[in-house]
RNA sequence: GGUUCCUUAGCUCAGUUGGCUAGAGCGCACGAUUCACAUUCGUGAGGUCACAAGUUCGAGCCUUGUAGGAACCACCA
């Protein structure tokens, strides 16, 4: 390849792409995996994404994060494993397809399950595809062939096995309950995919007659005070499925009536008074109406209590026949209005006052969520949670951020339930049958023939349920099925050794995966979760389709190339945190990209160069022989070429070099991935670029170059891997691919040369910011003289092109000029009187602000308990510091003076 | 009501077990310019680390409180 003046993204990424998946570099080394070591193996496996959608941006995040954890883990050695996945996605999916059916003119009410389930399979084969494109477009170095849908034959057969053995342990059961059902979807949902959001609404005061006191033996008194008692609700209609009106226990206006009964308005049905912590005493009239078959509290009242649940509402949202003949078949909130026109009628409305409450919406559709009484399969959590939390408790899972582990903890104490069936075709079939002709056979028998409607067992006909599972059911299985684990082998990649997800589905996923890991195979099913938080908008707003702020990832990757967003997703983000995202941060990864690419441009250049016979090549080549090279690479594993570093500018790269990798490999092992590109940045820019190649344009030390480069490519590569690549093939003198190599060892220097080229750096700072406050162009217009010092002496070339003064030169005993005072070097500059006494006041203010500093030193040091506790190698710092600063000051001082 | 988090430069955010003379990117101002890169180079301005008290030799960091903001969970008859 060759080196344009600037990177094209567009040019280079897809062929990488494919290259990397022909030569076969993702593969799962699942055959081969023999290994005692656990270290050996690193493995992640993918969120599932939608399979038949499109990646937004956090999709874009989640495989920034993986990837960079799985290249890195690769260029380390280790056997990787990304397995990729996709999701079926229950509801998602099915609500797609159902407006799509609804645009043909079907309805699902046309077809069987199995037919719909058909049909869906169908619809989600055309539209698959997508979703993966996007996937390697983000540079996602997975395992193809692993790839694992949550709709898969071994993924199915692991669930069913766990309900089975679930449902032997008695931990599944079939219960009436309440559950959260959407009319417009026609099926139910778990607490967690409910939306509530708060509205304004009614509040409604109800007479009920007293129909007969309570008996209280021999003491009856007839005459009680209350002849009614006025209820509080907000939904009129379900007063058909009143069963009782509930008082506080201790509210002493209603003792008297506890145990009687009232006539229900509208009705001539009789239901008792009640004594129930439930009803709160200072709401309202403190009594309220119990409606055990749609209301959660209700309910939960109605079996302390023992009352009848009587349905009124339908699954369609229609008044049922016990609401009776006059209000049958009306919509609910038809059948509202009416119910408060006949109480008005009848003088027993009292009362109608506007109140803010919070209501129950389908998180997908928005319609209101009615609470539906139900036979639905329940798992009892209480054992899961109560182990999972055991679990977590002695720190077997280690969270990032931290804090999310107690969070976690928190909401597995208050557990309830988890209602697993769903009323939707596409899903996972739920495996149970029933009968209910033969008194002797069992209800319900377990069963895995799912494909039939109907079964024979001993004689006895069981009929299919015709409900599918939970989604988050099939789910937990994740790290279980994507590891292949078995009971009899287990899998040298379980548990995984990170979880990567974001945290809003801590409690939906991440919760249940620990709980069903700990049940099926007793352990812990990942070592560390790594949970970021929701990409927001460059203002901080949640992206949302209505505010119009979405981002979608693979414009940036389009116009900034795959790298680019990257780097710009990962920056600026810590775990757990939602953050905003800006394009400005792709944008500056883009800029780095071609940094790269420029500063290997150049160095191939100068390789090109020493090969050809051009004079420069000459020179380049007999300073080659001249350095003795000192450090063969072979010694260290990692960096294929031999090197020496022959000035302080090397020696100083080679420290910083080593010093990022360092930093780096911290970071990974923290997930700080924010602070490890931003170190690799500014390495690659602020140093290697900036400082590093302008002393070599001078040096030109070609092995060191060639190592140093490779080095910077070998670390940047996790994050940005196909710039990385695309240098990397493009070079001259490297084989093979990158993304294969070995990760980068230690570069050997000489660290007081190091430190030379530090102090170096300050002159030059120091001769450049005073050239620039004098006023006017003054490029190579002065020189710089120095007394007595050899580095100044041995590096005068290379002071000259840094700072671009005229020329470097021995001040041979007479000084003259302006005398630079930070740089700890006699240095002045051959300025004119006239400019000297601009650069006055200049001076005066460096004097009193570093006077201000030693101020601050001298406190610290005059103060005896710092001297006694602070440690020692501090105070000695602190000593030095005021060494330094008092000399600085004698010389500013003494230049004002001169002046 | 419960759990948790946030408040640091104009904006978006780092800041690890307290050692700080508080950093980055973007933005801003000024200057440069053939020969790796204008997706460039150089210089600079800009901060009472929300507020208050405490612990400490020392607090952006720890403790308590106050104010403002966010997320999730529960509840709102």
């Amino acid at each position: 390849m060759k080196f344009t003046k600037s990177y094209e993204p567009g040019e280079f990424e897809p062929q990488i792409y494919a290259q990397w998946e022909k030569t076969g570099v993702f593969q799962s080394p699942k055959s081969a995996p023999t290994s005692a070591d656990q270290n050996d193996y690193y493995s992640i496996v993918m969120p599932p994404p939608n399979a038949n959608g499109n990646l937004h941006i956090g999709h874009g995040l989640t495989i920034a994060l993986e990837d960079s954890l799985i290249r890195y883990s690769r260029l380390r050695g280790k056997n990787t494993w990304y397995v990729p996945g996709a999701d079926h996605a229950g509801f998602e999916t099915w609500v797609v397809y159902e407006r799509a059916l609804e645009k043909e003119g079907h309805t699902r009410f046309e077809y069987s399950r199995d037919e719909l389930y058909a049909r869906v399979w169908d619809f989600v084969e055309k539209q698959r595809g997508n979703m993966e494109l996007q996937l390697r477009a983000l540079g996602a170095s997975c395992a193809w062939n692993d790839l694992t849908f949550t709709l898969d034959e071994n993924v199915i057969s692991r669930v069913y096995r766990t309900f089975e053995q679930m449902w032997n342990d008695g931990m599944i059961y079939r219960g009436e309950k309440l559950v959260n059902f959407c009319p417009a979807h026609q099926t139910a949902f778990a607490d967690i995919e409910v939306e509530h959001q708060d509205e304004t609404g009614h509040l409604w005061d109800i007479a009920y007659k007293v129909s007969s006191a309570p008996d209280q033996g021999t003491e009856y008194n007839p005459n009680i005070e209350h002849t009614e008692i006025i209820v509080s609700t907000t939904r009129p209609e379900t007063l058909f499925g009143d069963t009782a009106v509930a008082v506080n226990p201790n509210d002493e206006r209603y003792q008297d009536l506890i145990g009687g009964f009232v006539k229900l308005p509208l009705t001539n049905r009789e239901i008792p008074i009640i004594a129930d912590e439930h009803a709160d005493p200072e709401y309202g009239t403190g009594a309220v109406k119990i409606t055990p078959a749609h209301d959660f509290d209700d309910f939960e009242v109605g079996e302390r209590h023992n009352l009848p649940r009587i349905q009124v509402i339908g699954e369609d949202g229609k008044m049922l026949a016990a609401a009776g003949a006059e209000y049958v078949g009306l919509p609910a909130l038809e059948c509202r209005k009416k119910v408060l026109e006949d109480l008005e009628k009848s003088g027993l409305l009292r009362g109608e006052k506007e109140i803010q409450h919070s209501v129950a919406h389908c998180y997908k559709c928005g319609a209101v969520i009615e609470p539906m009484l139900k036979k639905q399969w329940f798992i009892d959590v209480k054992k899961l949670a109560k182990t999972a939390i055991e679990h977590l408790e002695k720190n077997e899972i280690k969270f990032y951020p931290r804090n999310k582990k107690d969070v976690l903890i928190n909401y597995l104490e208050g557990l309830k339930d988890w209602n697993i069936s769903r009323q939707i075709p596409w899903g996972i079939a739920i495996p149970m049958f029933h009968q209910t002709e033969n008194p002797d056979a069992p209800e319900w028998i377990f069963d895995t023939r799912v494909n039939l409607a109907q079964i024979e067992v001993g004689g006895v006909t069981y009929y299919r349920d015709e409900d599918t599972f939970d989604t988050w059911f099939s789910s937990s299985h994740w790290p279980i099925v994507c590891t292949d684990w078995t009971k009899e082998r287990g899998s040298p990649y379980y548990p995984l050794n990170v979880m990567e997800t974001g945290a809003d589905i801590l409690f939906a996923w991440v919760s249940r995966m620990i709980m069903m890991g700990l049940y099926v195979t007793g352990e812990v099913p990942f070592k560390e979760v790594y949970l970021h938080g929701l990409v927001l908008d460059e203002h901080g707003q949640k992206m949302s389709k209505s505010k119009g702020n979405v981002i979608n990832p693979m414009d940036l990757v389009t116009k900034y190339g795959s790298d680019a967003f990257r780097l710009g997703i990962l920056r600026g983000r810590s775990a757990g945190m939602n953050q905003a995202f800006s394009e400005n941060s792709v944008i500056s990864g883009r800029n780095l990209c071609n940094k790269l690419w420029n500063v290997a441009r150049f160095i191939q250049n100068m390789v090109d160069e020493a090969h050809s016979d051009s004079p420069v090549a000459v020179e380049i080549l007999e300073g080659e022989m001249n350095s003795e090279i000192v450090n063969l690479g072979q010694v260290e594993a990692g960096n294929s070429l031999p090197y020496s570093t022959d000035n302080t500018g090397e020696d100083w790269i080679c420290r910083e070099l080593t010093a990022c990798k360092e930093k780096i490999e911290d970071c990974f092992a923290n997930y700080r991935f924010s602070e490890a590109v931003e170190i690799i940045y500014s390495t690659i820019w602020d140093k290697y670029a900036d400082w590093f190649l302008e002393t070599q344009k001078i040096y030109k030390n070609l092995p060191l170059l060639k190592v140093t480069l490779e080095m910077i490519l070998k670390m940047l590569h996790p994050f940005a891997p196909f710039v990385t690549e695309a240098i990397w093939q493009s070079l001259s003198w490297t084989d093979g691919q990158l993304i294969t190599q070995k990760w980068p060892s230690r570069l050997k220097y000489d660290p007081i040369s190091a430190a030379n080229f530090e102090s170096l750096i300050t002159i030059v700072v120091e001769v450049r910011g005073t050239l620039q406050s004098l006023s006017g162009t003054n490029n190579g217009k002065y020189s710089l003289l120095y007394g007595e010092d050899s580095l100044v002496d041995d590096n005068q070339m290379l002071l000259a092109k840094l700072t671009g003064v005229k020329s470097v030169l021995s001040a041979e005993g007479q000084p003259r000029g302006l005398r630079l005072a930070l740089a700890n070097h006699e240095l002045y500059l051959d300025v004119p009187e006239e400019v000297i006494k601009a650069h006055r006041e200049n001076l005066t203010e460096k004097i009193l602000a570093a006077g201000r500093e030693l101020d601050t030193l001298n406190a610290r040091m005059m103060n005896p308990n710092y001297v006694d506790k602070a440690p020692q190698q501090l105070v000695r710092q602190t000593r030095e510091q005021i060494e330094e600063k008092t000399a600085l000051i004698e010389r500013m001082k003494r230049e004002l003076e001169a002046i």
